[in-house]
DNA sequence: GTCTATATGGCGATAGAC
DNA sequence: GTCTATCGCCATATAGAC
């Protein structure tokens, strides 16, 4: 719409931009709203007239992750619950993650503030989806393991792999292939053989 | 016996038993010095003989955790560079994992405190000498994929798969059989078949 | 929609008595 | 070795003018 300052309207949208940043840089307790004001060149009191809190910034960005996964899990509980659905899933969150890069680094790195910011459950309910999605039913222990590594390792790419030398997007591929190949372990073709409800539908 | 204050001496090692049993489950900026010690029942005063600053607590108890690192970090380099050898690194890992568990929880999950906290780098350092261990010096990016992947599983383990129902010392073996296997996977025994200095010992 | 000014409170840290 | 008392600072958050 039309505001007196014709010049922004995208403040709100600044301040979540500024607050990533900072939160992901130096993480959320170190920032205090001063200093996103003062990167802003705004001051305090502007912040508290877009977010009600502090917390509230960081809902607001988590709410801009949360739709693309609830979207991938949507799709994954459409398809056939085979190796290629698998698979696929993982390829797309790979895709996911890449977008929103800086924001899953910053949720996994400030786990306690994340923690009781009321988001961390329902972040983590959305992982065990995943999870759930991934693995066998009566999967065994190892299985589960591997399942539960294949996501993890696609997070701390973000970070614990920062120092590997190559192109960022080699090393996306990298990852993507390790975790691949680890789903795959988990979903042996030949564990139970006989399992008529699970109709094979995968067409490359 | 005696006197309610009787049992003193202790009182650095109190100190750090609920300060660490604190940070790791709130996490370190959430965590205030009045509230360390209002549970052992002293003053905030009584912390500052102990230890000078609220970092000095962390380094101190982060000191713990190095000694047994570098032990197996020297006893690796003294051994010949085979897949054996990687193995059985990583399963002494895994034992040193388990003693100093709740610690290397609180180090993953407050990276943003721990990074400036001048530990962060010494942390960092080892974790990457630990990974040259593992890999192959001219491994291919999807093989180093693989041993920061193992690496990290264990670390991860300790929190990520808190909610698989099963015992933790079952999951322990889990992780480790995991990482085993990215470990054997990364190195490869015909991938350079003729090179005279690395003998490779290994007989399945 | 953005500002100035201020309220309120917890934090880490220190001084000095006992 | 532990206490009481207090300092100085910066945090989040609010009130009200423009």
């Amino acid at each position: 719409m039309s505001t007196p300052q014709a010049r922004r309207g995208n403040t709100r949208q600044r301040i979540q931009d500024v607050a990533l940043e900072l939160f992901s840089a130096q993480g959320y307790d170190k920032t205090s709203l001063r200093e996103i004001a003062e990167k802003l060149e705004v001051t305090k009191a502007a912040l508290y007239y877009h977010f009600k809190t502090k917390e509230d910034i960081v809902i607001s960005l988590f709410q801009d992750l949360a739709g693309p996964i609830d979207d991938l899990i949507a799709w994954a509980q459409t398809q056939p619950r085979t190796l290629e659905t698998k698979k696929e899933l993982i390829r797309r969150y790979s895709e996911s993650l890449r977008a929103g890069e800086p924001l899953f680094r910053f949720m996994q790195e400030n786990q306690p503030a994340v923690r009781d910011l009321s988001i961390g459950e329902s972040f983590k309910a959305r992982m065990l989806t995943l999870f759930g999605l991934l693995k066998e039913p009566d999967a065994e222990l190892t299985d589960q393991v591997r399942c539960i590594t294949a996501l993890f390792s696609m997070h701390a790419g973000m970070f614990a792999m920062q120092n590997l030398e190559g192109d960022p997007e080699e090393k996306r591929k990298a990852i993507l292939e390790v975790a691949t190949e680890l789903v795959t372990a988990a979903n042996p073709p030949n564990r139970r053989p006989a399992r008529p409800d699970s109709a094979q539908t995968a067409s490359p």
